[in-house]
DNA sequence: GTCTAATACATTGGTTTCTTATGTATTTTA
DNA sequence: TAAAATACATAAGAAACCAATGTATTAGAC
């Protein structure tokens, strides 16, 4: 993703788009991803497909598979499990936030 | 750092500890990184160490041995470029926590 | 009409970064 | 006097991502 910071955020950032959108296909993510940060986050395809799989083999989400003309879309959406992990990696994410703020914000901590 | 999303964080860390306190050692930032985020982040003897050597070699610190009793203690200050290196790096972060709350908080977005 | 860009999936090899474990030695505190 | 804290360090391994590559369809530009 550019950046070298996002390590670890990739799971949060799949999980919190399909809890904002229902459900989605790869590239839609890839897309969406770059539309809500102008630009600045590239999610690209060698990250995100294996991720993708492995919420599914975590069973956080599931795929259905849609035909379209000749060409086949992944549509994935949230188990259950997966609406909980949702929360706990958005609070630790919020945590880590905040925490990283105490650091680089000592002024205002 | 116990948290999966330190990822990349670290460095800028470090460099923010020495641009605010002119001058530590490695054992005294793990301590006032626990005292800043009250516990929540534990830096890792193992990760900060290499994390030193590997700024120092880029010329961003340097490192002055100090004789205390029989113990030796390695403090660290910022060069010029580091200084540098420090101010984009936080830009860096700061811009990636925008980014990412743009995507997890997409209401105030 | 044809060529390029976009759509849509996927895997592989490599690098970077951190964690865990281990090691050495001194000093303070209980 | 024994344990905890101080203070440095390295090594092996895992996890996560990037870049590159691959296949195939569809839309749009010229």
């Amino acid at each position: 993703m550019q950046s070298e910071l996002l390590k670890g955020t990739l799971q949060t950032i799949v999980l919190k788009l399909l809890s904002e959108n229902g459900k989605m296909y790869g590239y839609e993510m890839t897309k969406k991803v770059k539309e809500l940060t102008k630009g600045q986050f590239e999610l690209t395809e060698g990250a995100l497909y294996p991720t993708l799989h492995k919420l599914e083999a975590q069973g956080n989400l599931t795929a259905e598979t849609v035909q379209i003309g000749k060409r086949l879309r992944k549509y994935y959406r949230l188990t259950e499990s997966g609406e909980k992990e949702t929360a706990a990696k958005i609070s630790e994410l919020e945590a880590f936030i905040l925490g990283l703020q105490q650091i680089i914000q000592p002024k205002i901590a």
